[in-house]
DNA sequence: ATGACAGTTGAAAACTGA
């Protein structure tokens, strides 16, 4: 059964080892990757085609960047945000992929999210954050007229709820938990999408991030800020989702750990 | 709490991140 996956990985040149060996170990089908750091043409394209993947790339120098790996056929669709010709960030890739089913093929659209941080709060960057969600949601809301099995995943920045974060007041005026970030999600949510993780698990504490700092990792003291959004489509073929903790705690890590569900094609 | 920690750039210290 297909699986997707998204991991902001921190540097794909840094995390080289950490990442594939984790490929290598769950094979997974479809990963969208977030804070890449690098160009297209500095992806180290050939780890990853030795391990099946076809690769599609949305870079940028030293910030930002996203891509998507894909065992399968996979067409490049878009390679920004509609909504603002002036936005030079890196942070948005769509593709479609094609799964073998047992008929003939099944297409899939997935899109790799690099939503903006948005600290400090208040600020310009926050600005930018609340305009990038609110882009976001119209390009969300316009996708959903293709009736597409389609997944959304990325760092979308954005703790959805109390339950989602290890010290809710610590974290109360931050731009990740701020209520204007949370009503946005939500927005984008109350379209008809489905948090993945959400659809299969009520439990507290399922963090996909924890800072490299003040012994965040060991002390558990994580933040839920990544998501796999589902079409009503891609929902209605949600078998199971997750977290993998354990590349973390392998070494030289990324902050971020992958999140994966796997959809009945 | 001034900062911790990590990556990039570029060659030291600044910038960015969450």
């Amino acid at each position: 059964m297909p699986r997707f996956v998204t991991w902001n990985v921190n540097s794909i040149k840094a995390r080289l080892a950490n990442v594939t060996d984790w490929l290598r170990a769950t094979k997974p089908d479809v990963v969208m990757l977030q804070e890449i750091k690098c160009t297209d043409a500095e992806f180290p394209r050939e780890p990853f085609e030795d391990l099946g993947y076809n690769i599609a790339i949305c870079g940028q120098k030293t910030y930002n960047g996203v891509a998507i790996l894909s065992r399968h056929p996979m067409t490049e669709e878009c390679r920004a945000l509609p909504g603002d010709e002036g936005d030079s960030h890196a942070r948005y890739m769509e593709a479609l992929i094609e799964l073998p089913d047992k008929a003939s093929r099944t297409v899939v659209r997935v899109a790799s999210i690099y939503l903006p941080n948005g600290n400090p709060a208040p600020g310009e960057k926050y600005d930018y954050k609340l305009g990038w969600m609110d882009r976001l949601h119209r390009h969300a809301r316009a996708l959903l007229a293709n009736e597409e099995i389609l997944v959304l995943g990325g760092d979308y920045n954005v703790c959805p709820t109390d339950m989602d974060v290890y010290d809710p007041e610590g974290w109360r005026n931050d731009a990740l938990c701020l209520p204007q970030s949370r009503a946005r999600f939500r927005k984008i949510l109350h379209l008809g999408y489905t948090d993945a993780i959400r659809a299969r698990h009520a439990e507290p504490g399922l963090y996909t991030f924890w800072d490299y700092q003040a012994g965040a990792w060991q002390k558990d003291h994580g933040l839920r800020i990544d998501h796999l959004l589902l079409s009503p489509q891609a929902a209605d073929r949600l078998v199971e989702s997750g977290v993998d903790r354990k590349p973390r705690g392998k070494e030289k890590p990324s902050d971020h750990v992958p999140v994966w569900c796997d959809l009945e094609i």
